[in-house]
DNA sequence: CCTCAATAGTTGATGAAGTCAATTGTTTAG
DNA sequence: CTAAACAATTGACTTCATCAACTATTGAGG
């Protein structure tokens, strides 16, 4: 049957083992080793992105969308791709983020069939205000040792740069 | 426009308000900008997790939920707790991935309210795949150096020790 | 024992977020 | 100038989320 009580321990037998961190499995590649570590504290973090971005009356995308729109004007297509959604999506969502007042639609002039999206003043305002909370590191990241931090972030600025 | 993958040296003294800190007030902290970089990486690589779970024809929470009940059985509450969402949207949940043989509840024996949820065969086997699939790093950590990978390893680690 | 509060799960109503298929305007290419 | 391509919207439908109300069970005290 089932037997899940100790996943890690059943799946002893042959062929690919466990990517989860069983000590000894030297084969695994570093990279995934590290990536695997990092993704379970993204996980972690995630959780709570939802009752984080509530703390604004945001849903979770909503969130992500104020944060994406500070870089400028977007067409509401980039937006759909941006966010992987299909185009329809990105119409009832601007409605209703349209609705609170935190963005506008405005028509482009060179090509009358895109609107482009920006904040409004209100929308700006809140973005600050999220971003500020966004960069509050949880306590996992804050109680790493100086040199920790300062290693973390020379990694992932080079991380980012090849992206 | 704050643009967070500017170059390292910028880190500006007196460029927004001021945070609420604990820390005194001189350049941005250390673990504010790790942390910053490292959400950065974190929200570029979760707009593709949908579809990543899309690749076995499940939602993201269901991959979610896949993921999280390896470690053995789980009471239905103790998945919403988990899940940081209301009880009643288990119920749904549950129904569609029972639907799909993904899953079981089975009463439990101490407590005749409670329905432990464990996975059926299927269920593990998706696991297995959907937890090998999750390991590959991204492009932005595989092309890192080895020293780097060694380093974040070892930094996720002590993080992850914290929580 | 019996009542009463707390807990676990479900149901029903409702809304946000996602999909796909079809539609309306507006470019743009042949 | 027609025809294909594209941007946004609409409508039908699913999943995820909430809340309020309900059932059943457990666990205390009186």
């Amino acid at each position: 049957m089932w037997v899940m009580s100790s996943s890690s321990e059943d799946v002893e037998r042959r062929g690919r083992p466990q990517p989860s961190g069983a000590e000894g499995e030297q084969a695994e590649p570093l990279s995934k080793q590290a990536w695997t570590l990092l993704f379970e504290l993204m996980h972690a973090h995630m959780r709570n992105f939802p009752a984080l971005a509530a703390e604004f009356e945001l849903s979770p995308v909503q969130a992500h969308v104020v944060r994406q729109l500070g870089e400028g004007p977007l067409a509401m297509s980039t937006l759909a791709n941006y966010l992987s959604c299909d185009a329809s999506n990105v119409t009832g969502l601007v409605d209703r983020m349209e609705a609170r007042g935190l963005v506008e639609r405005r028509g482009s002039e060179q090509d009358r069939r895109v609107k482009m999206l920006v904040l409004t003043e209100a929308g700006v305002a809140l973005r600050e205000r999220l971003l500020e909370r966004l960069a509050e590191p949880p306590e996992s990241i804050a109680s790493l040792s100086e040199p920790d931090l300062c290693a973390l972030r020379d990694i992932m600025r080079r991380a980012l740069k090849s992206q």
